[in-house]
DNA sequence: ATTCAAAATTTGTCTAGACGTCTATACCTA
DNA sequence: TAGGTATAGACGTCTAGACAAATTTTGAAT
């Protein structure tokens, strides 16, 4: 690589690694070589290189963590915490591809927690969906549902199916459901869930709490979701 | 200084920085001690020292120009460019004091450019004001007013008594003007415009030119003023 | 006194190296 | 197999020094 006189060495590099990004050379989410990679790229020191990605790290391009590298900074999703929110109508909404994969899930008896939520006896059988929410590929969301065994049984096959607890409900005569309730917290992920994400697990997640009702308003689902911060940023309305 | 584990350096450094400028040890506009000198009072290199200024310059507290050194960065005041923007409203509205300061006036004849924007015939006697708008005694604007001599004999005494045009104008039996037009440049200032802002000339400076009317259309004000670029900012509406 | 050029100041950039902290991985042990 | 440990990899911080660029000061010549 030769400079060009007049600008600093690190803006160029800047400039560069700014086009490789636009290019497609670097894709969002992974990526970024290590620093030494750059050192003998560019053939400048070290901190030459760093001063040029804390550069992209301040105009929010990319995202550096400490003792595994750079990333290049995926496009937030603004994720509208509506009543009427669906996941993937959000996903699809901004032109990115949404998937919601089953992890595991398993029918087992209700605790207090669940029961209150479902408004069901405890000890009532309810089925527990783990899945991650996905957007081109990348995860997004990891979810815990609970919802009463009883009332849909079988719907763990057509939610692997369909992909989506939409439409699922739809098979069971759910045209319409409604969020009642959404608690908020940021936490730092378990290492199951960390792993999930693909993120780090010095990296908090966004964890909502939520009910959702049928047009009865009889509780169809209880759900604990917890959003990758870097990724998804929750607006409410 | 002795350093406390856990946290590095240099946001040590910052914090007592940031500390120092909340206590007024340094203050709005000048000072900052330089760089060598901060060295030797904290004890560090120099790189330490400028990893830390570099931090409170990305927070805008701190502004930074080579050669001459770092400064407090002023409180940059917003100025709405509404048809009704008055100086001394604005700068009460944020709790700053406001002054507005003859330094000279003069009767002239106009020339064409002032001829047409005060809808007069050239040759017109106008009175020029030359003056400097203050917050807290910390220099704004310098503006230059034209004003047609006939209807507004001995206003020059009622500006200096009171410090605004607003009022002057209120003697005059005008109590409600409004701004017609405004041309925004930026430029270089003169040294005699720096000096009264108390800037650098190097330092741009966002000037405005602009016509008042009366209430019955009629012209009752051409001016030209230059604002310091590093202490205000106009906020066009 | 003014102007012009040289010198001194002050911040900006780059290189070099050392060590600390955090993460991931491989390996060993129970 | 599970769990802890050691190690390597990667970013974070700090020091040291040199030169460049911009500004201010100094001083000499006119």
């Amino acid at each position: 690589m030769d400079w060009e006189p007049g600008l600093s060495i690190w803006k160029q590099i800047e400039k560069q690694l700014l086009a490789d990004i636009s290019d497609g050379v670097f894709t969002p989410g992974e990526k970024m070589p290590t620093e030494m990679e750059l050192v003998r790229r560019f053939g400048v020191n070290r901190h030459t290189v760093r001063r040029a990605m804390a550069a992209l790290v301040d105009s929010n391009v990319v995202r550096v963590e400490q003792g595994r590298g750079a990333f290049v900074q995926e496009q937030i999703l603004d994720y509208p915490l509506g009543s009427k929110t669906r996941f993937s109508q959000i996903v699809s909404g901004r032109h990115r591809l949404p998937d919601k994969r089953l992890i595991s899930s398993e029918v087992l008896k209700a605790n207090s927690t669940i029961a209150q939520f479902l408004d069901v006896k405890p000890g009532t059988r309810v089925i527990e969906l783990f899945s991650v929410s996905e957007a081109d590929g990348v995860p997004l969301a990891v979810a815990t549902s609970y919802l009463p065994a009883a009332r849909f049984d079988g719907i763990v096959e057509i939610f692997v199916e369909t992909k989506s607890l939409t439409e699922a409900f739809k098979r069971f005569g759910i045209d319409d459901y409604t969020r009642k309730t959404t608690r908020i917290s940021a936490t730092l992920p378990s290492s199951r869930v960390a792993n999930l994400l693909k993120q780090a697990r010095n990296r908090p997640v966004i964890s909502t709490e939520s009910v959702d009702v049928d047009s009865a308003g009889a509780p169809i689902e209880y759900g604990v979701t917890a959003f990758s911060s870097d990724r998804v940023q929750l607006i409410v309305e």
